[in-house]
DNA sequence: TTTTGAGTTGTTCGA
DNA sequence: GTCGAACAACTCAAA
């Protein structure tokens, strides 16, 4: 009889717990994606991930026919849909790779109830994570807060044995079962914001796999000071497909462990990136509110001062800090920020412009193609210092330090403000102070093609800190 | 049981 | 220019 396996966020046939768990059963494997945005409420999947999820379909769907067993496609109620699949092809097991998100997990347990109850056999798996956060446990039996135990706890505990390879050849159903394009999810954006994505990206397996190679083997051994500067290709940029399971943790920690770089000061910092991303959502599964309400109770009157003008100026790249806007345009252009840029974008919105973290995490999650719900949350309360294991209140990044230091000939900021382009590197991080000549012969004019600064940067400070001592002092 | 020290990513100020 | 201290409060593990 056959398996149905549900593709969620692990579109892959290497190390899948789920399909492998099908095979293993030894009949018939159909695999289907069911787009349901429905029932992920406020944090279904926003433009720049639905762009990702559209490529990734069809190079999912490209493996399985090449394997044998078509990918099926649906739309609408996960739980209807399956049920008129079991139906239409008489499977017996549903399997599927667990999520974690609040909402998802209680969708999926509803659907589990439901299907045992009709005598399915239902299972589920892990398939995207090291460890699973109900696993892990301080010594008093509480969920950590701070990660470098959480991370301590996590690699004294590895138990995991090395990632299974694609299966070569997978039996398909003997009937062939309906299914949609995957044209007709729609997932394209209307408005042709996307054009520059595909020249920076291969959402595709081939695409994560040949990132991954290229990070092994490239001087990895700087990675430590490289990736920290945004014009530099130094980091590894396998989040986006790590979010849509394209590649999974296990199999990027298993390819580094193989390699010299593992045991160096850059590759244990690396490692730990995989490890950020595990408390995510370790913090996610144990603090559930925390996608919508800062973790920590006292911040619920915290006096932030919403203004629409000041956050449209900040995602559109026009706040006048120049490293901040370089950094916000090249999310929007390219559905990517560098994480250096995206800690000082996140400060300045947060504590010089006092707009409230949700809103910037609302315009991360629609532009990222990497955007993931743990980690989105995780990093927009880091820099809010509202969360767990936060930044403290008193520590404002300064964009212009921030520039200078990490982007210290100015390129990262001339490719992407190309009004700028000409500022000698001395002035192009504050061409506010910039005397008047060199403005005039870089072409510049404050306030009518680039703008000036959104608040002074000691006024901005100083509000900050008033602002979140007051908070403590309550 | 209590105490102690350390903890992703910074800035400013004064010596 | 360089350097250390100060800028909280709390979590967690080890002593």
């Amino acid at each position: 009889m056959p398996t149905l396996v549900w593709f969620r966020q692990d579109l892959r046939l290497a190390d899948n717990p789920a399909l492998q768990a099908a095979i293993s059963a030894g009949d018939s494997v159909i695999p289907v994606y069911i787009h349901d945005i429905k029932s992920e409420g406020e944090w279904g999947p926003g433009g720049a991930t639905q762009w990702w999820l559209h490529h990734a379909l069809i190079d999912l769907a490209e493996q399985f026919n090449k394997a044998g067993s078509p990918l099926i496609i649906r739309q609408g109620d996960s739980l209807k849909e399956l049920e008129k699949l079991i139906k239409e092809t008489g499977a017996t097991s549903v399997v599927w790779n667990r999520r974690y998100e609040p909402l998802i997990v209680k969708r999926d347990t509803e659907i589990k109830t439901q299907l045992r109850n009709k005598g399915l056999k239902v299972d589920s798996f892990n398939g995207s994570l090291l460890h699973e956060p109900q696993k892990i446990k301080n010594l008093s039996g509480n969920p950590f807060q701070v990660f470098t135990p959480f991370w301590k706890n996590c690699l004294a505990n590895l138990q995991f044995g090395t990632p299974a390879k694609a299966p070569k050849k997978i039996q398909g159903p003997t009937q062939p079962v309906s299914t949609v394009s995957i044209d007709s999810l729609k997932l394209l954006p209307k408005i042709k914001w996307d054009q520059q994505f595909s020249k920076e990206w291969n959402p595709t397996r081939a695409g994560a796999e040949s990132r991954l190679a290229e990070f092994k083997k490239a001087p990895v051994k700087d990675y430590n000071e490289a990736r920290d500067i945004p014009n530099i290709d130094g980091t590894s940029r396998l989040s986006p497909y790590l979010h849509f399971g394209q590649i999974s943790p296990l199999e990027i920690y298993t390819a580094i462990k193989e390699t010299p770089f593992a045991e160096t000061k850059s590759g244990q910092r690396y490692i730990a990136e995989i490890g950020w991303r595990e408390f995510g959502y370790h913090l996610l599964h144990h603090f559930n509110h925390t996608p919508e309400k800062a973790l920590r109770k006292e911040f619920d009157d915290f006096p932030w001062q919403p203004d629409p003008k000041l956050l449209r100026a900040w995602q559109k790249g026009k706040t006048g800090f120049p490293i901040v806007d370089a950094g916000m345009r090249q999310l929007w252009l390219t559905g990517w920020q560098h994480n250096r840029v995206r800690m000082i974008a996140a400060s300045v919105l947060v504590k010089h412009l006092l707009q409230p973290w949700q809103a910037g995490a609302k315009w991360f999650w629609d532009t990222l193609v990497d955007a993931d719900l743990a980690s989105n949350t995780l990093g927009w309360q880091w820099a809010g210092g509202c969360g767990a294991d936060a930044a403290p209140y008193f520590r404002v990044f300064n964009p212009v330090l921030q520039g200078e230091k990490f982007d210290p000939q100015g390129e990262y900021v001339r490719k992407y403000v190309p009004e700028l382009a000409k500022m000698p590197a001395e002035w192009i991080h504050k061409p506010w102070e910039a005397p008047a000549e060199v403005l005039k012969a870089a072409g510049v004019t404050l306030g009518v093609n680039y703008p000036k600064p959104a608040i002074g940067l000691i006024e901005g400070r100083d509000r900050a800190l008033e602002a979140f001592k007051n908070l403590r002092n309550k």
